[in-house]
DNA sequence: CGAATAGTGTCTATCAGACAGTATTCA
DNA sequence: TGAATACTGTCTGATAGACACTATTCG
């Protein structure tokens, strides 16, 4: 007797897109959104995305996405960290059609201002928390979520913070990073025997820097090669 | 003057598939693949998978998959730890045509042997270490190595290692997962320490359970009711 | 008995949290 | 001078690795 198999299932055609959630780490943490002019869910506010075209990868739809909705050139591209998050694909997630939306995080230490002209679209800055509490458009706020939840752990136990400071940087601005990412305080002694105990994290300049605000004047740093912290830095919870 | 915008590009159709690393963690750790029956990489050993159709979500077309290739029941699906593993989308990851997989990670206690006549594709399980050094379809051995450090790192900090234990189980019998998963030895009195001082990993029972192998009677275990290990478990590097 | 496994206990080095105290700069 | 920041140092409790030792069971 033949073993019966499951009936050979012929592609369906899906539209893919990629949607970003765009976190700019500054003195606050924001997302990047935009205002929808056309239906469905006109006048919300949607993560910038956009529908992947048939000769690129989605990791470069991706990056062409960032570009064209931030007005960030290719130059200043490299700067900004993205990686892909996940991919959602509920059967209604898109009243009009049948569409996946692979979703990427991108964290940048500057809130890029498009400016007429670049093509950028008009785009919002609003801080993380009041983005998560409030409706966006489609399953963003799921989407925003998990972004955010990513970026706080990926501190944890990458380096990706020096990626989040200007080239050279003082270890308050570093310090930084993780308290407005994870929107709690951190001892600073403690913080700089765990940053400065990791190999490869940071690497001390001969340069000092005084902080705006006053103070001692502070050592300059530049990013170490290393790329994960073993063991990690733990937030509380 | 109007600003510039770029033109409103309409969606191209994609085909998506999903993609199951599935890993048995049994006294090794193998991973099953099918064999190709046809082109492209016909003959060729690939991850199992398929077209997701237009009426399901990508989990429940990776569920469906799921349960079609290893013949498991509906019963027993749940048993099985499947998640999201990430989106491949290179232009030419399939000759034939624009294909987005969405691949998923599944973890099972036991090798699932389908029989003929529930659906089930043959299948063969291979050791991980052999299928990462081999020559797979597409970019399958690419799939294959993240959901591989995907199930390693989940060891870490999540207490995924109960639901590879039968309902009840030994510490020698938890400890033997991260062994096979890791391929390293732990030391027994070390991980049991750390088991047990960790909140609502496992839950002591009054059984005790004498192994095939001899040696003293051991106390039985559940699964606790927590997901996360803080601080994580971590593996030498 | 010997091999294998379960379980207890201990020593030590390391590390994180807490926090005191000093130094340097700006307003 | 006072506020703010940088930086050093110390104490303590928790934890992980290493490992010794005992107990129980099978063959």
């Amino acid at each position: 007797m033949a073993v019966t198999r499951p009936a050979l299932s012929r592609p369906s055609p899906f539209a893919v897109t990629v949607d970003i959630v765009l976190l700019a780490v500054t003195e606050r943490l924001e997302v990047m959104l935009v205002r929808r002019g056309v239906e469905p869910f006109r006048d919300l506010l949607a993560l910038p995305g956009g529908f992947v075209q048939p000769n690129e990868s989605i990791d470069d739809a991706a990056r062409r996405e960032l570009a064209e909705k931030t007005g960030l050139t290719p130059t200043q591209l490299p700067g900004v960290h993205i990686e892909q998050l996940g991919t959602f694909g509920d059967v209604d997630r898109d009243p009009r059609m049948r569409v996946v939306s692979v979703a990427y995080l991108a964290l940048s230490r500057f809130r890029p201002v498009p400016t007429a002209g670049t093509g950028a679209v008009e785009a919002v800055w609003i801080p993380v928390d009041e983005a998560c509490r409030g409706t966006l458009a489609f399953d963003h706020v799921e989407i925003l979520t998990a972004g955010l939840e990513r970026a706080r752990s990926k501190l944890e136990y990458t380096t990706l913070a020096t990626s989040l400071v200007a080239p050279t940087f003082t270890l308050g601005e570093l310090r930084q990073v993780y308290e407005v990412v994870w929107q709690e305080s951190l001892d600073i002694a403690n913080f700089r025997r765990k940053v400065l105990a990791t190999q490869g994290f940071v690497v001390a300049t001969n340069e000092k820097r005084i902080s705006e605000s006053g103070g001692a004047p502070a050592t300059v740093y530049r990013a170490g090669t290393g790329k994960d912290l073993l063991p990690p830095i733990m937030r509380v919870r």
